[in-house]
DNA sequence: GCGACAG
DNA sequence: ATCTTGTCGC
């Protein structure tokens, strides 16, 4: 059976990014996103996929639901599910996208009231080589409020890990401080935030839909307990445990 | 040309 | 993403 090359499907993602990106949102939709202490706010979600060792095609697809402020789970679902797509930087959205939408299916048709009011997913939203995240991409397709949050800088027009960058990451002293991640065109991408006051290592934050930046940054300190906002920590964590009961590594 | 490169 | 337990430090 003959596939389109590589490169050929690159185009066409690239293509559809572009298109999508249109729908996006760069600004506060929700009422709960202007009030004081975010009132009015409820739940909030994660996402996240974990892996088996040996096998990339294989994944956990985690949804998670926790309540604000208080962080408890409300939720969680796990989903053995198969890819059909392989990683390659910047196309991230084209093999977990699929996966997420069909979690946020089974919320809907199980535990609608349940639906959370802001999704957390890991990894960018616009700060991202073409302005089009999986954050972004899941935020469209789910027509949901999004933020994206990177545990690793992606390299983006202009912005690396360089000597500045760890310079101004030094900076950061304590939860909630932030710096700009600033295109070479001048414009703010997202920003790099120390998520709580234990650690060095920041997360870099960005706008995945119908959010906008400072809200997302506020938010995402406010749902911080540790490095990891604590709906995708709870995702993560879950997805792990599922493939750990599931398929409990072979010893020798 | 070489290396960098979210999860 | 995953390979991996204990260990050093606050």
């Amino acid at each position: 059976m003959s596939v389109l090359p590589q490169d050929e499907l690159i185009k066409m993602w690239e293509s559809e990014q572009e298109n999508l990106k249109q729908q996006v949102l760069e600004r506060d939709t929700e009422e709960w996103q202007r009030a004081s202490g975010f009132k009015g706010l409820q739940r909030v979600g994660g996402v996240d996929l974990s892996f088996i060792k040996g096998d990339d095609v294989k994944a956990c697809a985690q949804l998670t639901v926790l309540s604000y402020p208080q962080l408890e789970v409300l939720y969680a679902d796990s989903q053995m599910v198969t890819l059909s797509t392989p990683y390659i930087a910047g196309f991230l959205a084209f093999r977990e996208t699929p996966h997420l939408l069909e979690a946020l299916r089974r919320l809907e048709r199980d535990k609608p009231s349940l639906m959370p009011q802001v999704v957390f997913v890991d990894g960018n939203g616009l700060f991202h080589y073409r302005e089009f995240g999986l954050a972004c991409h899941l935020g469209v397709l789910a027509d949901l409020p999004c933020v994206g949050v990177a545990k690793n800088l992606l390299h983006v027009q202009g912005v690396v890990r360089s000597g500045e960058h760890l310079s101004q990451i030094s900076t950061l002293q304590k939860a909630g401080d932030t710096f700009p991640l600033t295109a070479a065109s001048g414009r703010v991408l997202g920003k790099a935030l120390r998520s709580s006051d234990k650690s060095t290592k920041p997360v870099y934050v960005s706008v995945g839909h119908r959010i906008s930046l400072d809200t997302a940054v506020r938010l995402t300190s406010a749902c911080s307990r540790y490095r990891v906002p604590e709906p995708i920590r709870q995702a993560d964590m879950r997805s792990r445990e599922y493939l750990r009961t599931h398929f409990p590594s072979q010893g020798t």
